[in-house]
DNA sequence: AGCAATTCTTGACAGTTGTCCAAGAAACTC
DNA sequence: GAGTTTCTTGGACAACTGTCAAGAATTGCT
């Protein structure tokens, strides 16, 4: 076999893995909406493939078991979700920038993609029960607090603060404030969110302190 | 039919309603034991009743359906869990003993009860799916965030500080380090766990400003 | 002891679940 | 365009689910 042939086959192969990953993507994504939806403990296969434009019995062509499924839907979830204050860390040019900046993404996320959250906080709750999850949940969870950190530090230089906690301390503080106010979200309580957002600037100044 | 006879049938009419409530929260209690076991997801009646010394059918006895059992567990954990700090708030006499106290007792029940607390967090997490646990669940959460503030407002005053937050957002902070401390422990990540104890002080006394 | 009300067990039911497989459809190679 | 590989479908499966009901066992009362 010559060199030509070998790329040639190379080429070939690379673009049926492109294509297999191509629709393992798809189907993870499908299957992250079915989870955002129902929730981990009424998500089912068949629910997922409806969410789908494919039958049930694909998804075991291109996964494992419904554990494999799932786990790449967490991991597609990891590619949307931990990036979310870097334009407002990048566009802002003063303290008080970043911190409005921070608390209108905080309560537009929140609003917006409630569903992708409360999916989330459900898939790491489910790590406390299953292991399978743990490693990837831990993954994420690391991204998010280096997420918040970075909007912790810039806010800490631009104020001329120093930071008043761990990187971890001030994530799980601010993700504290965001889980209630998605449960507040979800059931209603809007005097509730509104008086949140009224804090939550409080709160970001605490964790850098002589803001 | 004479006074007598009234208060008669009166006394065991209550006798058996009293046995009939005591039966049901012993298989609230089971159904607790197995949502701390499994989680949501995978507590099933026949597992329930498997956990208690009864058979799968009695449940349909004592309870009008699994909705129905579930909501009786969640109130069964609010009857173990809301008050859990109070005795450290009661024996401190100093701020220093307080902060000390709140603290050991934060990671000895981290330790020593860590299945009933990721039920908890699992429990709260499905009333963002299903409506139906979302009152009893708000309801546990408010008394747990009336007893947070019972220690926070008293180390603010031992401590001769103000406390610089509201009750929710002093709640909200402290249960996401203790959600944290959770998943590490689980995890398996002692020195992480070794980290958060550190801090713990820490953020207390950032709760309470000028302490 | 005998009767009545209760509590509990057992098995059945219809529906759902994850998984697998045979066969058809589609895509691709030569 | 024939032949091969890849992809997809739809159905079958055994196991499990919540629910219910008939009858056995137990309890309590007179």
């Amino acid at each position: 076999m010559t060199e030509v042939a070998e790329t040639k086959r190379d080429r070939i192969a690379r673009r049926q893995v492109d294509k297999f990953e191509a629709r393992r993507t798809e189907l993870a994504v499908a299957t992250l909406h079915t989870l955002a939806d129902l929730g981990y403990a009424r998500t089912s296969l068949r629910e997922i493939a409806q969410n789908s434009e494919f039958s049930h019995g694909v998804l075991h062509y291109y996964f494992a078991d419904k554990r494999d499924l799932i786990t790449q839907a967490v991991r597609q979830y990891e590619a949307v979700c931990v990036t979310r204050y870097d334009e407002v860390v990048a566009n802002a040019n003063t303290a008080d920038q970043l911190r409005r900046g921070f608390v209108d993404m905080f309560f537009a996320t929140l609003a917006s993609d409630a569903p992708l959250h409360r999916l989330w906080y459900d898939l790491r709750n489910q790590s406390l029960f299953e292991e399978s999850f743990r490693t990837d949940v831990l993954e994420i969870d690391e991204r998010r607090e280096a997420m918040i950190w970075r909007v912790v530090s810039r806010y800490a230089e631009l104020s001329g603060g120093e930071p008043a906690t761990s990187p971890t301390a001030a994530y799980v503080m601010l993700d504290g404030v965001f889980q209630r106010a998605l449960l507040c979200l979800l059931s209603g309580m809007d005097e509730e969110i509104a008086k949140l957002k009224n804090e939550l600037p409080c709160v970001l100044d605490l964790v850098v302190a002589g803001a």
